[in-house]
DNA sequence: GCTGACACGGAAAGCGCTTACCAAGGAGGT
DNA sequence: ACCTCCTTGGTAAGCGCTTTCCGTGTCAGC
């Protein structure tokens, strides 16, 4: 109990002390370094440390080795199924190497990615993820960038997990080849009428996915015009908003896209309150296959995106080198078609 | 740029040297100690700073500091929505006081809840918060205890989100009040006949809510049987899977209480995959509320935990000095009734 | 028995910060 | 004019580790 500020916690001098070997010894005996400690003075280290309930100090390892086992990652809203999805998949990763994953929410603001980038930095964190849609702000990505070339290059790893990057490793979730395949599933049931539910015209996981839609329906020669694409929050609540803004409009198409599984549902909600029945009246189509929506009724067409493993691909970047020029990692999404978007009758 | 390992970051030394103060300057410009700094030279520290992008190296403060700004959040999955809804809470309150929070899977196994808190004593976090059900397992709960015991003594803070605690603070989730409550509602809405879908009988939270369950049947005379509980996973498929056990069984309830939402959506899985039309041929309730299930059909009647406030009154507990004796915050549940188990015909 | 190689324990120098403690200068009281 | 007090900058002592470097002991080979 060296002292009074430790408020009764053991140090590796204690633990030296109490097992009569210096400080390197115990250091070395704990730690496995490159050194070797014969084996009965390792017992009596091991001892001592058990006896003290000695946990070693991180930040004084931090402070020392000049570097951490904390994995930062960035999410939009941990909240979010589909990040908690992706959280999972890093977490358990991470937790084989024995790392520590510390989580901030943006909120959705990109500039708290920088900030929380710099904070990372200051971590001396081992790694970084930034997970979430590209944004189409510059200052806000130009600064980003900046922050993460300055963590990189005080020895950590960054990477992203979202649409293609120039500078770094990244996990692509390829939204546009995914909303193209549904388009082109959705048509082939015969839907010839369509509306989409998009997000912010600023995100870009968005704007791919309504892209892809339309790209898909050009093959099949139909066009989606401005006026069939309703912009909402990227939320349950946006979806429902948007649907029923549809509603009032009078439009009538015979399938909506929603661009995510929880807009989806929102938008569901809205056609069951206004008692358009889904898939009689109306098909509905999401994307993602958030694990917890799997049991609406009726059950809902979507775009599949292993979001579990896209978390632990996003760690096996992390934990390999840096390469001379950044790595991609594409994922490919798999509809699934299910009863939200019955063949018209 | 003082030495090879930072690879090129600076530290505070770098910032005095090129604002031409001393250290101490330095450090107390830029993080306002009691002591103060006149505002020319402030000013010289903190261009210096922002030229050289300087960020604090965290564990080097902490060491100095002896304490962090880390705080440890210990949950059982965070891709249960349950949690990642009280984890949005914690995360919300903590960013607000500039706290980092550092997020561990315990994958439901207590072992692991002793051995995080562990680290987290290593990390010095200032405080650790506990979320998810006690379980009945007394050596594993002895040890986790005896973890928070060092890592309260060694300067933290300790509280738990789960039953009441008789040694650290605690968010208390009325389960019981809340489970019996909601009997007392579907008895008066003239259900007799019930089965309950339980999650493993040593989670509190589970034989919590049973219990409050037939408590509340109890007061309109109506017992329930030990046959009439079923036991399975604390998971969507473990509520399928034990909801079609008991439509295997022929057990013929007209009300089935799921000690979880997320089990209740299970369960309506299991029924309409056999035809059983809910709440027609029965009724269905489950616990929680959880906001991505609200738009599930029929929607669910459930038990409303406000589990982001949750978060935050962990956070406000775990923010506050420590008191003599332990402090209990009361977190009411309340029934709310929709569609899934309408008075029965 | 002597020398070189090797194994392993210990002393001590940092890692980048905070914070007593000291010193110097200016303001204000008498 | 002198002394005290307050303000504010600087010096240096750690915080708890890791790791380099040194020294000692042991053993093989001749």
């Amino acid at each position: 109990m060296s002292q009074d500020r430790n408020r009764g916690i053991a140090t590796l001098t204690d633990v030296a002390r109490e097992a009569g070997v210096s400080l390197a010894t115990a250091s070395r005996a704990l730690n496995g370094s490159s050194r070797r400690v014969r084996e009965e003075m390792r017992q009596r280290v091991l001892t001592a440390a058990g006896k003290l309930a000695y946990a070693p100090n991180a930040p004084a390892q931090a402070m020392a080795r000049g570097s951490t086992n904390v994995l930062g990652l960035l999410v939009h809203d941990i909240a979010d199924p589909y990040f908690s999805s992706i959280a999972t998949g890093v977490m358990r990763a991470a937790e084989k190497q024995n790392l520590v994953v510390t989580i901030f929410n943006t909120w959705r603001r990109p500039d708290r990615e920088a900030e929380y980038a710099r904070t990372l930095r200051g971590q001396r964190a081992r790694a970084l993820i930034v997970a979430g849609s590209r944004v189409d702000d510059l200052v806000a990505q130009e600064q980003l960038e900046h922050e993460l070339v300055e963590f990189e290059s005080a020895g950590g790893r960054a990477v992203f997990i979202s649409q293609g990057r120039l500078r770094f490793d990244t996990v692509v979730l390829e939204n546009r080849s995914g909303a193209r395949l549904l388009a082109e599933k959705l048509t082939e049931l015969g839907h010839r009428r369509f509306l989409v539910l998009a997000g912010p015209s600023k995100l870009r996981t968005s704007t791919d996915r309504v892209q892809g839609f339309r790209e898909g329906l050009a093959r099949h020669s139909i066009q989606l015009s401005r006026d069939q694409v309703l912009r909402g929050e990227f939320t349950r609540d946006g979806g429902f908003e948007a649907m029923t803004r549809a509603l009032d409009l009078g439009l009538a198409p015979d399938c909506v896209f929603a661009v995510t599984d929880v807009m989806a549902v929102g938008a569901m909600a809205a056609c069951r309150q206004r008692g358009v029945r889904v898939p009689e009246d109306l098909a509905v189509a999401g994307f993602d296959d958030i694990a917890t929506l799997r049991d609406v009724t009726p059950s809902l067409t979507t775009v599949q995106m292993p979001l579990d493993d896209v978390g632990a691909m996003a760690f096996e970047l992390v934990a390999a080198e840096r390469a001379d020029r950044p790595r991609l990692r594409r994922v490919k999404g798999q509809v699934i078609l299910r009863d939200s978007t019955a063949r018209p009758t």
